[in-house]
DNA sequence: CTTGACTTTCACCTTTTGTTCACCTACGAT
DNA sequence: ATCGTAGGTGAACAAAAGGTGAAAGTCAAG
């Protein structure tokens, strides 16, 4: 076996197996141009390194890669932006730090269990996950007993969900900020709005993605 | 299938070792292939290898390696997708069928992406993921745009949530059995609950969860 | 607001590759 | 004996992969 770690090659494996000669072609160009240079090649330079005439086949070839889970989606239209997408094949587990239950305090959770989550709901920033306790959110389809994950955050947009806190309560609620006040808003028919002055509420993340599982 | 009697022993032993003479030379063939050439060999070349003169052959095998668990699951058609299906502790792939759209069109089956699911939603028998197209379940917290991971399955228990076609038509909606009539019911104020003889009902799978990807 | 550097998409084509059908052989276990 | 499974033959078929060229978009500056 060559030189590289053992449990990376395995981790590996799986992605560059499942290529195509061509796709593999283009990978390898992707990666060895990246790295030299530090940015990503263009298409134009995918397509004179593999000698085809048509800027069709790279795309053809990089959205196959992405298909493929060896190449990182990128957001649209974004420029030399190849990421290689091998670092998800790293550890895709979050901490599940405890339950967060409007008016509760959440830090109160001392045993971080550990939970996967796809690939998909990571990304920049840190993240972490809580479990759903109670029906605060029920109208946006956040249930009782549901996984939240949630990208550590100190502010937010205006309609964004939010694990907030106010006087060490933390909530989940949708963000909505008028100048100087903010309002918290469950989806719960049953429940009111919290307004407030914005220094009083503490933003600790966005709401990225939800789990469920159903018994 | 195979035998009935050792689903225990199965899980237990190591998938390798029982493989039968043929499909373990394929199984070494495609993977020192793919070790050395850094993508996976086509039908052809695994005929030519075996020194077989049909790719049927070359299909059989591999599709035996699929059922036994040693090759992972690719999508239909699928060229040079030949990957181990190893690391059953990391986060696992499932093909993404299509959109489910409540009673409207069939089972769009187009080009499967790939989607990682947490392990927590994987478990015995087969899954696979649809996206949800439609508002028939936002009283269950099911969105337009979610993701259901489903397990495939002929049957279900009243309650449940199951992917159901009924005349072509492929819905998710809970089952409810009373008899020989079953009730796909909505979890949508605004539709209403059908009723139907169970005969004309056939159950794909039941959903194990959901997961919700926030912008 | 225009330009240049890039990415994306369209229509259309060829080649490679996987899938399936009907039918055949060998072998172990009812 | 015979039934089910693994493995095989060959051919017809369907679909993905890979390509050509040109035309749109997009975005960050100049």
């Amino acid at each position: 076996m060559e030189g590289e770690g053992l449990p990376l090659r395995r981790a590996l494996f799986k992605k560059r197996t499942m290529l195509t000669p061509r796709q593999r072609a283009a990978y390898d160009f992707i990666t060895d141009f990246s790295e030299r240079n530090g940015f990503a090649p263009s298409y134009d330079e995918i397509r004179s390194h593999l000698g085809v005439a048509s800027l069709n086949s790279v795309a053809k070839l990089i959205s196959q890669l992405r298909r493929r889970g060896v190449l990182a989606p990128a957001p649209p239209n974004a420029k030399r932006w190849l990421a290689t997408a091998e670092d998800p094949s790293g550890p895709a587990t979050l901490p599940l730090l405890g339950l967060i239950a409007a008016g509760q305090p959440i830090e109160a959770v001392e045993a971080p269990e550990e939970i996967h989550v796809p690939v998909s709901l990571l990304g920049a920033g840190e993240r972490f996950s809580l479990r759903v306790r109670g029906d605060s959110m029920v109208d946006d389809g956040i249930h009782d007993g549901d996984v939240v994950v949630v990208r550590r955050a100190q502010r937010a947009d205006n309609g964004q969900t939010v694990v907030a806190v106010v006087d060490g309560d933390a909530t989940l609620k949708r963000f909505h900020q008028e100048g100087s006040w903010v309002e918290l808003r469950p989806a719960n028919a049953t429940m009111k709005v919290i307004r407030l002055p914005a220094v009083r509420v503490e933003i600790r993340g966005v709401l990225v993605g939800l789990l469920r599982r159903y018994a």
